[in-house]
RNA sequence: GCUCCCUUCGUCUAGCGGUCCAGGACGCUGCCCUCUCAAGGCGGAAACACGAGUUCGAUUCUCGUAGGGAGCGCCA
């Protein structure tokens, strides 16, 4: 039998890490038993719904490389199928018209939570035998009475509750819409979805969702309720706690890859394996694997493996990435080194794209003031022969390649007697403003040789306008 | 309140009765390297929530306690 999984989110809002880490799974575990990966739509809430936010899902899942073989399924295209199974059920008398009120229903669970018991819908409308007028009534299913429904959840094991403790619920308002609970399982039984994997928000509605399975008469799917995400300092992932779509995590400076392999090791471990690429995922990830603990989104390792995969994956590639960022920085990638020269030199000194980019902004455009510390600590007469000296140097050049410019560089420190850093910093604080950069060869292969003879006149009329040192 | 669920270093996790005075990773930290900042190399500190059982033997099994989470909608 081929595993079928599904991913159903609401679109009521962007595609959180939370949601994203269950689409990875549902996704990873289709790919990996060959099965099939179905994403549907469930905007039954016409309220809350909105065509913005399934494009913000449809981008997310797009952004993250999380492809679905079959659909999107919207449910709102699916009244009618929902209204044929309501019309079955109640003809079999195993769903019945209930007329009472909300507010009645709402003050019967006041009165219970407050003699101590579980609030449940009392069943006065069971076996109501006359039809008031004027009233339109919803459809209840008939839940079991006695009994306990048993379920063995494919993360979290066996898992029991009376049905004492259920009750009928609302399958279809005055209007004839149907409810959540109705719907997912109509159409995961319509899609043959054979392994429901979705957040542990949903482990108490599993019973009811099967009581309906069973007056269906349908085959019961696997279940695999994998724990929520929290944020950073353990508490319920929100707002407060920064990114929490995924697109933003785009915005921030990470790549996909990053954020995969981030999400995939919440909860689940291949041994000691931190790093994983998509195909390895693929290949190794089972939802039986998958732990029962929630887990709290660290961002500090997320930037580790963004970094990682900053520098380890092609240059072009991140490259690719990049330029977007550059694009929203309004920096002209033209106006200096190729991308993928800049990802190399950069990748192992930042942990994000976004700060690449600003790191990185020096050698595409002019930057302003030196940085008032900087200078004054090493723009300094002292400083005057090394770098007249490197400019002679620098400007007969033949190859502008950081092997040559290393050499050109040590030889001048060389000839001057000092030693490195004597010449480097003042040479930095020139080329770029401010006492950090790479290496200052690749420095100056990076800012380019008329940039660089003119940074580093600019910093000798900086010297020679400074004030006589003490 | 009731029901269900969860509990190994700060965090993510390995562990599936002895191999564990508990392993890896991020972070933190010491040293090395070094033209700055990083990256890298070699070290270090850091955890089985608690209490009873079961067993020759429990991190691993059972039951309690404590703490935490979720659900209890004509939301999904």
């Amino acid at each position: 039998m081929t595993v079928r999984t599904r991913f159903a989110p609401s679109p009521t809002g962007f595609l959180h890490v939370g949601g994203a880490r269950t689409a990875l799974f549902s996704y990873l575990q289709a790919r990996a038993n060959r099965g099939v990966f179905i994403l549907r739509i469930e905007d039954t809430d016409l309220e809350r719904s909105t065509p913005e936010s399934v494009q913000a899902i449809l981008d997310g899942m797009n952004w993250l490389g999380l492809e679905f073989d079959e659909g999107p399924f919207y449910q709102t295209h699916r009244f009618p199928r929902y209204a044929e199974v309501t019309q079955q059920l109640l003809a079999e008398g195993k769903a019945y018209h209930c007329y009472c009120s909300k507010e009645r229903t709402e003050s019967v669970r006041e009165e219970q939570m407050k003699r101590g018991l579980k609030p449940r819908y009392d069943g006065l409308c069971r076996d109501r035998a006359d039809v008031p007028a004027d009233i339109k009534p919803v459809v209840r299913f008939r839940n079991p009475l006695s009994g306990d429904v048993v379920f063995n959840d494919r993360v979290r094991g066996a898992i029991s509750i009376s049905n004492e403790e259920l009750d009928d619920l609302v399958i279809a308002r005055p209007d004839g819409s149907p409810t959540y609970n109705f719907t997912v399982v109509v159409d995961d039984i319509d899609m043959a979805v054979s392994l429901v994997i979705r957040g542990d928000d949903h482990i108490n509605n599993t019973p009811r969702q099967i009581n309906i399975y069973r007056a269906l008469g349908a085959e019961l799917p696997d279940f695999a309720h994998v724990p929520m995400i929290l944020g950073d300092d353990g508490a319920r992932l929100s707002k407060r706690h920064g990114a929490v779509g995924v697109m933003q995590y785009r915005d921030d400076g990470y790549l996909p890859q990053a954020l995969l392999n981030y999400l995939v090791r919440l909860g689940w471990s291949h041994g000691d394996q931190e790093i994983f690429s998509l195909d390895e995922m693929k290949a190794l990830f089972s939802i039986d694997d998958v732990n029962r603990k929630a887990s709290a989104f660290n961002t500090e390792k997320l930037d580790w493996l963004n970094q990682h995969y900053m520098r380890t994956l092609p240059a072009d590639e991140v490259a690719g990435h990049l330029l977007w960022h550059f694009t929203q920085a309004g920096l002209d990638p033209a106006q200096g080194p190729a991308l993928n020269n800049l990802v190399a030199v950069q990748a192992d000194r930042v942990k994000t794209l976004r700060e690449m980019t600003e790191v990185s902004r020096v050698y595409y455009a002019d930057f302003g003031e030196l940085d008032a510390g900087a200078a004054k600590k090493h723009l300094r007469l002292v400083a005057e022969p090394a770098l007249r000296a490197i400019a002679g140097r620098l400007a007969g050049i033949g190859v502008w390649e950081a092997e040559q410019l290393e050499k050109a560089v040590n030889e001048v420190a060389a000839e001057l007697g000092v030693n490195m850093g004597k010449i480097a910093q003042p040479l930095r604080v020139a080329l770029v403003g401010t006492g950090v950069s790479p290496s200052i060869d690749k420095t100056l292969w990076l800012v380019g040789r008329e940039r660089s003879l003119h940074r580093i006149e600019r910093a000798l009329e900086y010297i020679g306008n400074r004030a006589p040192e003490a």
